[in-house]
DNA sequence: AGAACTATATAGCGGTCGCTACAAATTGGA
DNA sequence: TCCAATTTGTAGCGACCGCTATATAGTTCT
């Protein structure tokens, strides 16, 4: 990569006929529509307007592809969970609105429903499974921190499970074409369960 | 075909060498284990000990055979709601037992984990995931009639979608190995959303 | 026994899967 | 200009998919 010296003889470079980084952005729109395993290389080299070696050639399997679109869903399309659970304000409004705004992001565009990280989970495809599982623990700790800053140590695990449980099933609705709406009553409406579970807060603030 | 007319004469009949709804049991385990898209005919004539033409003259045909596993499965193995959702108790807190209920029914045996209908919703085969929606819409109205009987018909939708969204989060995570206890609690802390709902009985019970 | 019929097993259909060998086409540098 | 490096398109690999034609083995009747 840093050879460019003139001496040691400069590698060729061509120009590729396709931008890969734009590839993935449309492999990303693939895989989050139809997921990993409904999505044959045909798809995508049909969709990318390449042919299958040019597609081996710049990302090496479906696999490592996959693994591209989904890590740049990661950090770009994910939601932006720090930014909702702030500190200052009550625990269960904030869960609450983290729930509410996975139920609006997973409405956004028709064509990208659900949490494409949430889906691949549980799809046919080991690999993209434990990929899958991989990114899912940071945002996961995220809930799971910000709640035990809260609540009673005994409680974190059942809080957590219960918060990440009706994300999962937001995810899924959305996917099943529920409307926005739909999804943000029943964000607002889980997020009643909460309310109670963060009694007296003066406790946990500080670890 | 109907030219065979010597005299009405009994068709001979010949035992099968298997037992075509012992095969059914079988491919139910299968099917529910890993899903319809994930199970091949290979799989299947493997785990009932035929050969495809076998299969084929007993069943017809993969989705035919699904069909069949699936109704049984919601004949036999699905949980039964009314007789959870009784009248004569809070409302919620028969909703919480149905959840509850579901999180033990999800958790029940290892190799059968969630709802083998509420996963069957989402796979990638449309033809299976048709009959799914097919089969789910009479529980579905089964919830969504008692909790009609028992809240404002404004908050009908709204409770219903909530109720059936934590079945299918309990089901999701059921295949991903919580376990049982982790899911009650869950389910617990999920019907605290209900308290509240149905404050003024007297006035739903009678439509 | 022999005829009539059914279930079985072998083998393979056309299709798609993820993936790649290979050679022609295209581009850069000397 | 000519070579070298690299990408491209063609064509097809072996494996698997759901499914079936066909012939054999097996059973039940007359």
């Amino acid at each position: 990569m840093e050879s460019s010296t003139v001496s040691p003889r400069a590698p060729r470079q061509r120009r590729p006929a396709f931008d890969r980084e734009q590839g993935v952005e449309i492999a990303k729109a693939l895989f989050h529509a139809r997921g990993y395993d409904a999505v044959s290389i045909a798809d995508l080299t049909h969709a990318l307007e390449i042919n299958p070696p040019s597609l081996y050639a710049a990302y090496g399997s479906k696999f490592a592809l996959f693994e591209r679109t989904l890590r740049s869903y990661r950090s770009t399309d994910f939601l932006q969970i720090e930014k909702i659970l702030c500190a200052g304000r009550p625990p269960a409004e904030a869960l609450t609105d983290l729930m509410i705004a996975a139920a609006r992001h997973y409405t956004r565009n028709p064509d990208k429903r659900g949490c494409m990280i949430t889906e691949a989970l549980q799809g046919d495809d080991e690999q993209a499974c434990a990929l899958a599982g991989d990114l899912a623990r940071e945002p996961r700790e995220q809930v799971r921190n910000y709640i035990a800053a809260h609540a009673p140590k005994s409680e974190v695990d059942r809080i957590t499970d219960y918060l990440l449980l009706n994300l999962r099933g937001l995810s899924a609705y959305a996917r099943l074409g529920y409307s926005q709406k739909k999804l943000i009553d029943c964000a607002r409406t889980a997020g009643r369960a909460l309310e109670g579970e963060f009694g007296d807060e003066a406790l946990f603030q500080t670890k």
